[in-house]
This record gives C-alpha cells, sequence and structure tokens, in this order.
DNA sequence: AGATACATGTAAAATGTTACATGATTTT
DNA sequence: AAAATCATGTAACATTTTACATGTATCT
C-alpha cells in the first residue's frame, strides 16, 4: 500500500507504460519516491488484476509497442479513498545519521569525508529542484489550483535540501574540516 | 546491510539485551533508525552466528533471564569497514508528500487536516528533541570528543523538524487554511 | 561496432511488517 | 483483577533489491 499509491497519482496526472513511469521515478514523482521498474511492472500487474487499471496496447511504428496503463473508476476511488486516510508516522531510515553517530567506532577520516561528500550532492539536487521550480512555475503568485500541490511539494524538496546543506556544514565546522566547494 | 550497522553501533555504544535494544529503538538511535523487537532478535541470531557478536546469559533476580550481547573484534572489524564506506545516496520515500501531490484527485478537506495533524506532530517532536539536547548537552560549546557525533545527529533532526513545520505552515498558508496551534 | 534508449518482464534473495505465542513480575 | 513492563522468540506475508533475460532501433 506504498508504491501503489504513488503510481495511483502518476497515472491520475497523466496515463503512461511501465516504462514511462519507470522514468517519471527517475525525476519529479521520483524526488519524493524511488522505484525500479521491476517493482513498477509487478505493482502495474497486480493493480491491473484489482481492476483499478486498463491497459491499452499503443503501438508507434519504429518502436516496441508498449502498454498505456490509465486509471478506472475504481482507481480513481481508490485514490481518493487513500487521501482520505492521515497519513502515518513515517519511519525514519537514515544510514547517513547512523554512519555519522558511529563515526568514533570507526574510521573519523572517512566519515568527515562522506559528510563533505553528501554536502556535495545536496548542493547539486538542490540546484536542480530550484531549476525545476524556476521552469515549472516561474509565477509562484499566480498558481492554478491544478499547480499548487506539486509546486508545494517541490518547494518541500527546496526546504529539505536547504536544511541538509546546513547541516552538513555545521558538522564540518564542528569536526574542524574544510568545505568543499564555495557556496557559504 | 542497514539495521545490521544501527545496531552494531548501538552496540557499541554500549552492551545491551535485544529488549534494550527495542527500547533504544524507540528512541535515541530511534529517532534515525526504526526498528522493531522481531527484527531486532533475528538480526542479533544472524550477527551472532557470523562472529559479530558475543551473548552472555545475566541473571537478576526477580527478572527474565536475559542475553546481553556485546560486539567481538571481528564486529568491531566489521563497524570500522562500514563507515570507511561511503555512504549511499538515500531512497526517499514520502507518503506524506505523494499525498499531498495527489490531493487534486482526492479529498482536498482531508489532505489539508492531514497536513495540520502533521504540523503538530512535527511540533511535539521538535520538543522532544529539544529537550533532549537540553538534557543531554547542556554546553554545547564544550562537547568532548565522544559526545559530538551524538550531539551532531541531534542537531540535524532538530533542523529537519524546524524545516518540517515550517514546510506544513507555508502549505497551509497557500492552500487558505489555518493553523491549529500557537507556535508562529 | 559498441553504447544508449526503448520496452517488458521473471526469479531469487534479502528485508521488513504483522500476527501469534509464552510466561514472570510489578503497578494500578 | 487487569494492565503494563520485562524478556524472547516463531511464522506467515509483503515488499524491496539484485540478478537474469530478451529484443529492436537509434546514435556516435
Amino acid at each position: 500500500m506504498a508504491l501503489d499509491h504513488a503510481i495511483l497519482v502518476s497515472l491520475a496526472e497523466r496515463s503512461a507504460s511501465g516504462y514511462d513511469l519507470a522514468r517519471r521515478f527517475d525525476k519529479s514523482i521520483g524526488f519524493f519516491w524511488k522505484a525500479t521498474h521491476q517493482q513498477i511492472y509487478k505493482v502495474l500487474a497486480r493493480m491491473e488484476a484489482a481492476g483499478w487499471l486498463e491497459a491499452t496496447a499503443v503501438e508507434e511504428p519504429g518502436r516496441p509497442a508498449k502498454k498505456v496503463y490509465a486509471l478506472t473508476a475504481d482507481g480513481r476511488g481508490e485514490l481518493t479513498r487513500w487521501t482520505a486516510e492521515p497519513t502515518p508516522t513515517e519511519s525514519v531510515r537514515s544510514d547517513f545519521a547512523v554512519k555519522v553517530r558511529g563515526m568514533q567506532f570507526g574510521d573519523r577520516g572517512a566519515v568527515i569525508a562522506d559528510i563533505a561528500r553528501q554536502r556535495d550532492r545536496h548542493i547539486d539536487r538542490l540546484a536542480y529542484y530550484e531549476a525545476d521550480c524556476t521552469k515549472h512555475f516561474p509565477e509562484p503568485e499566480r498558481l492554478t489550483d491544478g499547480e499548487l500541490p506539486a509546486y508545494l511539494v517541490l518547494r518541500g524538496g527546496i526546504r529539505t535540501e536547504q536544511t541538509y546543506i546546513e547541516w552538513c556544514d555545521e558538522m564540518l565546522d564542528a569536526l574542524g574540516a574544510p568545505k568543499p566547494r564555495s557556496k557559504r
């Protein structure tokens, strides 16, 4: 009951094949939920069997045929039911935090290098999100009801990345380590 | 290769029984990694078989006997090896973000109420972290090398909660909904 | 000729969740 | 007397990850 709903939301936005979905899960919706194509194909088959989805074979010349999935009335019903449910507390799971906490029992220098790497990665991701935001929502003051949710979720991603970078900065300062790139 | 290292870090800090660990995973280390007792007992058995841990039966009058686990040299070796590995990008998984993104296809009012609920929960968690921080690290300017990592990880938790609350505020404002409690 | 993009899957292994199971002691 | 805390597990099920499998078309 997890990837299922992420796929339902994505298909509600626009019908797609398993392959298309796999690419979406590498960006846009994938910023907040990761999934591989193997997982996606399996869940699509299960949801089609459950009657939440309908598949249509689409052939384009010079390309393999694809199965495009669309929500059925039952699928839309399930999506509505799910949105009305209160979200359970998300189970936190941060390898990185555990590693920082365990640095004194391992390779201190390597962990500091890892913090610096993590910082770089989040700087890149922040830049990516900000570019995405400017591109899709150039005028945040004038958003339609349809655009608002995607915008707000992206704002959450931007805030999260900023916070992560600031946290890495605080750690590198406290550990007396230099920061690898300019930014701050 | 996930809960394993969280348990190794916790046991490196102090030897414990499965039951003790289950309680630690309800707080402290559990802020960054969730695990149930069923999972913990299974992983402990596996790691003992692998020679990373050693169990000693401890009996206290008026209480059931417990098996206290401690790291072996191999266990410490594995922990060091793991800390030296670069941390792979964490796979994001936010039910809540997916739900916000899908609000237009479901029950808008229910999702707004859910955002308010989420906000309250993170206000509570922030208060908890801050109290924990004041209690364990009353003088953050004077931390020993042993205290620093746990302090920094807690700081990360505090920053994360603050950001989450601010994000919920932004969403409630944008959606024209009132905020349930004082705070801001 | 080799790499990348398009397109869809199966199978095995590892991990995680939920339900079941038991029994002593302490607190309300 | 019932509920909570202490203490350790097994079993079934669901989910996720990793490896295997296949084939066409386009780009370099």
